[in-house]
RNA sequence: GCUUGCGUGGCGCAAUGGUAGCGCAACUGACUUGUAAUCAGUAGGUUGUCAGUUCAACUCUGACCGCAAGCUCCA
């Protein structure tokens, strides 16, 4: 809520969304004021202040968008009240004669709707409202960025240009907001990944990373992880071929459905294949080997090979959105009686894993889409039986229900996190599939002997290995707990002299596979603390005169500073027992 | 893919038409150091690529490549 003051010294509450449509209309006040030509077409309010499209020849630019934050501050001095009035349709198209974008939207709205508008000075805009009392609130504006945006978001329609802005009732507000979004700048992977000497792209291969050892070592903990904790739970895991015919895909119905994504290679024999961009097919083959029975599901086949998606240039973020990644894949074959316990199986994984590193999740739930395949009543059933397991682990409304959002083949459940600028990113997915078992003819005999089409559920809980690593490069900003540290000790020498027993403290440390790095230049030992402490490195081991004689280390933690000299013995213990408290 | 913006040594930046400069990092030497930057020196760039305009291009124009934000897409 934002405090606004009004005339005579009160003062109003007024929810954000409120306070940032009156800024939209305020901006396109101030666009109509310099740029009259222009056609107005939306400008509503967003989590984070809000926009407005506009149909124009000329895009705008930075000096355009100075001239129209200027514009919009004169706005405001005038302090233009905001009056409301209806009007019947045929008076609201009349007054919107000369914006073919209104009128479009008063055409759609239903012939009882309430034509509203809101008039300020000289500008009168269609619109629900609310809208704050006076444009004289709001006392900071920034208008942020401009970009190309489709007409009622669909790509065939005519590219509009959209102004992003935020406001707010005090200059102090905007300021903290301005210094909010340089600090989460800071947190931002594919910075952090070249300082901490994680990962980085080369323009040779867009969108495909280069592990650097720390970032491969962290993958590989990861992997370790994961492997563990799927194997416990039954799971198996297999690896398959990079590179498969177009039969293969043809079947699949990629080659009809998904060719535009996928890399294709023709061999010297003019054969066309395909790098797997999805492992599902493969999976498949290793289901087929063997004749199933109703005894042998769930079946569980796990595998992180690493799968090429051709994006579209303008797709590519860092390692959010690649073309090359290691997804934390599982195809899991089920009968329909089993989708509830297997979903549920699922989820609870994920809510542990996350757990583990204390990340935020969204769940969402994506239902029948217009365009399905398969029996009506599996779809429903399966839809049934996902609310139900959302329901009992997320909680009735705690989830978020994509009406007609699911997959042609089946229902799913999404699992979206956060990145440093609240872009949410699909992580976790748990997809039901009634539509690849019956193409690939598969079965297996159920209690009467007969043949049955398993469930396959497609599902991935870190998402990919590479998106997660951006998530929670992002989440601790880098300073990875112990367990998952590049890095989990680093030994500085004080002088030269000290550098023989700090080696022997590194061989015993690597011994008890504790990853350490060994600072050997001759430098002040501030200098190497300095460094140690941008890297992000959990502990610091400082090693002098009084630790050799001692036979200690003393130790110095990332977060807490100097937490004085023990023994290595206890030094290791303490490090096994935070890694072992982490992963169980 | 679309719109806008950007691309200068490993990183962060400067130079707006007159043949590139700073800081950090790196390297070398001295110092041998007690909890977030010791001093000095050295080296490193045909300014994303390719064309064009100009006596002259980091700077202007075009194409392409890459990056960023947003849109669209994301089986």
């Amino acid at each position: 809520m934002f405090k606004i003051k009004l005339e005579g010294g009160r003062t109003m509450e007024v929810e954000e969304k409120t306070f940032w449509h009156t800024t939209s209309h305020i901006l396109a006040q101030a666009v109509k004021r310099l740029y009259p030509e222009i056609k107005l077409a939306i400008g509503p309010s967003i989590d984070n202040g809000f926009y407005y499209d506009f149909d124009t020849d000329k895009p705008f630019t930075p000096e355009m968008l100075e001239a129209l934050e200027a514009e919009m501050k004169k706005i405001v001095k005038e302090d233009l009240k905001l009056e409301r009035f209806v009007l019947p349709r045929k008076e609201a198209l009349e007054l919107m004669k000369d914006e073919p974008y209104k009128q479009e939207l008063i055409n759609d709205l239903p012939e009882d709707a309430e034509l509203s508008f809101y008039k300020q000075g000289e500008f009168t805009d269609l619109c629900a409202g609310p809208h704050i009392p006076s444009t004289g609130s709001v006392k900071a504006i920034k208008l942020l960025t401009s970009s190309g945006a489709y007409w009622r978001g669909n790509e065939k329609n005519k590219m509009l240009q959209r102004i992003y802005g935020i406001s707010f009732p005090k200059a102090s507000q905007l300021e903290e907001y301005l210094n909010m979004l340089e600090e989460a700048k800071k947190r931002d992977h594919r910075k952090l990944g070249k300082d901490l000497d994680l990962f980085f792209f080369d323009e040779t291969a867009p969108g495909m990373a280069y592990w650097m050892p720390k970032g491969f070592t962290m993958m590989n903990v990861l992997i370790d992880f994961w492997r563990k904790e799927h194997k416990k739970r039954g799971y198996q895991e297999f690896s398959g071929p990079q590179l498969n015919s177009s039969e293969l895909w043809k079947i699949s119905g990629h080659w009809d459905h998904y060719k535009e994504d996928m890399f294709v290679l023709t061999d010297v024999d003019g054969n066309e294949q395909a790098l797997k961009p999805m492992n599902c097919p493969n999976s498949i083959k290793i289901y087929q080997t063997k004749l199933r029975s109703y005894k042998d599901l769930p079946l569980r086949f796990n595998d992180i090979d690493v799968i090429h998606r051709n994006e579209k240039s303008g797709q590519l973020n860092g390692l959010f959105r690649v073309r090359m990644f290691r997804q934390d894949d599982s195809h899991n074959y089920i009968t329909e009686e089993q989708i509830g316990t297997e979903i549920k199986d699922i989820v609870e994984i994920a809510s542990y894993l996350y757990g583990i590193f204390g990340l935020e999740y969204q769940l969402t739930l994506s239902t029948r889409p217009e365009d399905y395949m398969g029996e009506i009543e599996t779809w429903n059933k399966a839809e049934a039986d996902l609310k139900k397991v959302l329901d009992e682990i997320a909680g009735e409304g705690n989830y978020r229900i994509n009406e007609g959002d699911g997959a042609f083949y089946g229902p799913k459940i999404d699992i979206k996190m956060k990145d440093c600028l609240g872009r949410e990113w699909q992580m976790g997915t748990v997809q039901l599939d009634f539509q690849l078992p019956q193409r690939f003819n598969l079965y297996y005999i159920d209690k009467e002997g007969e043949k049955k089409t398993p469930i396959m559920v497609h599902r991935a809980i870190f998402g990919s290995f590479d998106r997660f690593i951006g998530i929670i490069t992002e989440h601790f900003a880098g300073a990875f707990p112990t367990w998952l540290a590049p890095v989990q000790t680093k030994i500085l020498p004080i002088s030269d002299n000290h550098l023989e027993y700090a080696k022997k403290v590194q061989e015993k440390l690597e011994e008890q596979g504790i990853r350490t790095e060994l600072d050997e230049r001759s430098e002040k030992i501030g200098y190497k603390i300095r460094e140690a402490q941008l890297q992000k490195v959990p502990y610091m081991l400082i090693l002098g005169d009084k630790e050799v004689e001692a036979g200690a280390v003393g130790v110095r933690a990332r977060k807490e500073g100097d937490i004085g000299q023990m023994s290595l013995e206890d030094f290791v213990a303490k490090i096994k027992n935070e890694v072992e408290n982490f992963v169980k």
